[in-house]
DNA sequence: GGTATACTCGACGAAAACAGTCGGGAATCC
DNA sequence: GGATTCCCGACTGTTTTCGTCGAGTATACC
């Protein structure tokens, strides 16, 4: 388990869809220039949320992204574990000894308790969970009409693969606290 | 928070020390030989946590690393906020609109919401209960003998700044799980 | 005092991950 | 056919990770 911006921004794309999907599908340009993520980026991520059917896409024009399962269903884990790549299964190869030594493998199953713990909690948190809280702080949700395709005569501001020029909050390390 | 290899090098080391610093200092010549990690990396991590006065030093022969206080009373956050500095304060101000618009610094509260929750559980995990589930594991914690200073008659191998020659086990990404 | 031990510090470097870009392609709707 | 939108692979620059090396300082012991 690792967390890093990559999450965050897997997590917070996944609660601006779940906020507004049920208006019909979620373009990744909308995420994009709501979330000041990198289109380019959120197709990568998107990629990973899809191969583990965390959403569903729909292709064409009105297309874009729903959820695979209900909020409630989806953990914070569940993104977390989709976009940072399993990398490597066991590392020593689970029962190996990792010396010969009296205390082999301490290493591992000792971060592994650990790691076990944090996964644990994440996946306590469900999406839904995140999306209350949304709510309850009073995040506006722009009601768009209740059709099922887009209406083609509105000019709206065209999404160019170049967004957020200056993308400067979306920089940086990690984001911390305390 | 971040969560890296790097924090898991940290908790681990904390744990190592904990579980044997009632013998006096532990060198971390010792400690890398017995977790497999590179003295020179050891050395850097140990000395931020100095610096955060999670541990103490003792120079000089017999010396080493004891903990700072009572492993009790030092938590995983402590450890990780230690080796992995705060690099950015707010990014994006605070009280600062990320956007004019409606939605202005929903990603941030977001972020910080699941980051609060992530620190407060990582908080609530003390080294103490680290170092207990690792005692009821059967961890063997050799007894070295009682005395303040080293014997200097036995032939011990020579820890050399040039350790485990093919540390297959530590490289690699973050552990996983699930 | 000399020597061995052990921490302290800074610089350096290779490899990986991160964050983002780009160009094309395929499905779908009008 | 054209517009929209997802899909995919390759590429790039920066940061972080992990580790090495060399020199320095404090301490203990003979």
């Amino acid at each position: 388990m690792r967390l890093t911006t990559k999450g965050r921004f897997a997590v917070t794309a996944m609660i601006d869809l779940a906020l507004r999907q049920n208006n019909g599908p979620v373009t990744l340009a909308a995420i994009s220039q709501r979330q000041q993520i990198s289109l380019s980026y959120l197709e990568q991520l998107f990629g990973k949320l899809r191969r583990h059917e965390l959403v569903e896409s729909t292709r064409g024009p009105g297309g874009g992204y729903t959820l695979g399962r209900k909020a409630s269903a989806i953990t914070v884990a569940d993104i977390i574990v989709s976009v940072d790549e399993p990398i490597d299964a066991t590392q020593c190869g689970g029962k190996e000894n990792c010396l010969g030594e009296g205390n082999r493998c301490m290493t591992h199953e000792l971060w592994a308790a650990l790691n076990t713990k944090m996964v644990d909690f994440l996946d306590s948190v469900s999406l839904q969970s995140l999306v209350d809280d949304q709510l309850a702080k009073g995040v506006v949700v722009e009601n768009a009409p209740m059709i099922k395709r887009a209406i083609s005569s509105a000019p709206v501001v065209k999404p160019i693969r170049v967004n957020a020029p200056n993308s400067v909050f979306a920089l940086g390390g990690a984001a911390f606290s305390k």
